[in-house]
DNA sequence: CTGTATCCATGGCGATACTG
DNA sequence: CAGTATCGCCATGGATACAG
C-alpha cells in the first residue's frame, strides 16, 4: 500500500481506498457477501491472490473482521467498514449518472444473472415452481441462455437447461438486459419498442417486470 | 485507464477515480484551484506529467472543463465534477474518523501552511498589519519556522523572516500542530496541556484560536 | 506559467496451477 | 471451501530536465 505523504483524511483514507479492486470488493461485503467464493463471484475477474491480499488490507485497517464459524471463514463489516457504506453509495449513484457508457467487455452474463437471482423478489412469484428462461441474442449461445427457477422461496440460475417446463422465455440483446437491470431504460419501454420480447402465456408481459428486481441504484435519477 | 470488466456503477465510476492521485486532485479542484501550479502546491509530490495526465483523464470524463481565460489555462469543475464532492466529503469524514494514525512522512508543513494560509479568517483579526511566527520543535529548522503576515484582506505565509514586527510566536510539534488542524485535538487543551506554546501579549492566547482556521473535517465527531 | 519529453525501475497485478 | 505458490510482464508512475 503506497503512501501519498499527506496528513489530509482524504489522502490517508485513499491510500486504503484507490487501490485496484477494493472498492468492489468492499461493495460486496456490503451487499452481503461473507464468504471468500461467494466474494468471488462477484469479483469474477480478480485472482483469488489479489483478493485475498485485499481482504488482508481491510482487516488491517479493520474495515473487516475476520473469523471462523462453523469451520468456514467468515468475513463481517465492522462498525468502521460499514461506515464506508455512504462512501460506496456516493460513487454508485455518481458512476450511474455519470459514466453511461458501457463498452462490451463491461457487458458479462454471469455477472448479470448472479445479480438477478440475488435480487429476485420471491413473494411475487406463484408459490409453485416457475421458470423463467433467458436468451441473450448477441453472445455466444453458451453464455447466452440462463434460466431461473424459482419455487417457494428457493431461487436458481441455471446456465443449462435444468429439464423443468419453461414458463416463459424472455429474449434480448445483453445489452438490453443489463440497462434495464441498471435502470438506463424502462421495462416497458423496451417492450414497448420490441428489444424486449417475452414468450409465454399472455399474462407474463404484465408479471416479468415484477418478478425481476433492479439494482439498487435503477431509482436515481439521471441528469436532463 | 484500465478496466474492471463490470457494468456496475460502482465498477465504471472507480475505473475514474481509484488511479493514483485522482481523488487528491479531485480535492483541490472541488476547494476552489484552478491553475496547474496552483493545484501543484496542493499534490507537491506528484509530478507534473502525472498531473497533466490525470487533467487530461478528468478532461475526457467530462469532470473538468479545461479552458483559457487572460492567457492562463484554466480548469473549471463540470457538473459532473461538483456532484463528486459528496463522495470526497464522505471520503474525508471517513478518513477523519477511522483513519487516525499518521506516520512522519504525512506531516508536510508546507502543506499545513498552505492549508493554513488558505482559511485564515480575515475578519477575525485587527486591521492593521499582524505577523504570527510558528516554530515547529521536531523538524530541521529549514521548514520548522514560518510567518503568517495578516494585513488587511490579504495573508502571507513565508518560510523566511520578511522582517515585520512579529506579534506573536507559536511553538508546538508539527504533529501537534497538524491534529490541531485536523480537529483530532483543541486548541484549548493543547495549551493547556502545554504541548502549545504561544508567546506574546497575554490576550494573544484567546486570539490565536479565533485567528486560524481548521480543516472543513475537523468538525466530524470522532467515534466513541 | 503550463506544461512535455524521456527514461527507467518497481512492483502491482494477471494468469495459472496447486494445496490442506 | 479457502486460499497459496509461482512467475513474469508491462504499465504505472517517479524523477529529472527541458520547452513554448
Amino acid at each position: 500500500m503506497s503512501t501519498y505523504g499527506q496528513f489530509c483524511p482524504v489522502a490517508k483514507a485513499m491510500e486504503v481506498l484507490d487501490e485496484r479492486w477494493t472498492m468492489l470488493v468492499l461493495r460486496e461485503l456490503l451487499t452481503g457477501s461473507r464468504h471468500f467464493n461467494e466474494l468471488r463471484r462477484g469479483v469474477p475477474k480478480m485472482s483469488p491472490a489479489l483478493l485475498s491480499k485485499r481482504l488482508r488490507s481491510l482487516e488491517r485497517v479493520g474495515v473487516i473482521r475476520r473469523s471462523e464459524a462453523d469451520g468456514r471463514i467468515r468475513y463481517t463489516v465492522t462498525e468502521c467498514g460499514e461506515e464506508l457504506r455512504p462512501v460506496v453509495e456516493a460513487i454508485g449513484a455518481w458512476g450511474v449518472r455519470w459514466i453511461g457508457e458501457l463498452g462490451e467487455e463491461d457487458l458479462d452474463p454471469h455477472l448479470l444473472m448472479w445479480d438477478v437471482q440475488r435480487t429476485v423478489p420471491v413473494e411475487a412469484w406463484p408459490r409453485g415452481r416457475t421458470v423463467l428462461a433467458f436468451r441473450f441474442t448477441d453472445v455466444e449461445p453458451k453464455v447466452g441462455r440462463w434460466w431461473l427457477c424459482v419455487t417457494g422461496d428457493e431461487v436458481d440460475i441455471c446456465d443449462y437447461d435444468p429439464g423443468y417446463e419453461v414458463t416463459g422465455t424472455i429474449e434480448s440483446t445483453l445489452r438490453t438486459m443489463v440497462e434495464i437491470w441498471r435502470g438506463d431504460q424502462g421495462w416497458t419501454q423496451a417492450m414497448r419498442s420490441g428489444s424486449v420480447t417475452v414468450d409465454g402465456p399472455r399474462t407474463l408481459t404484465r408479471e416479468v417486470p415484477r418478478w425481476l428486481g433492479q439494482s439498487t441504484l435503477a431509482v436515481v435519477p439521471r441528469p436532463a
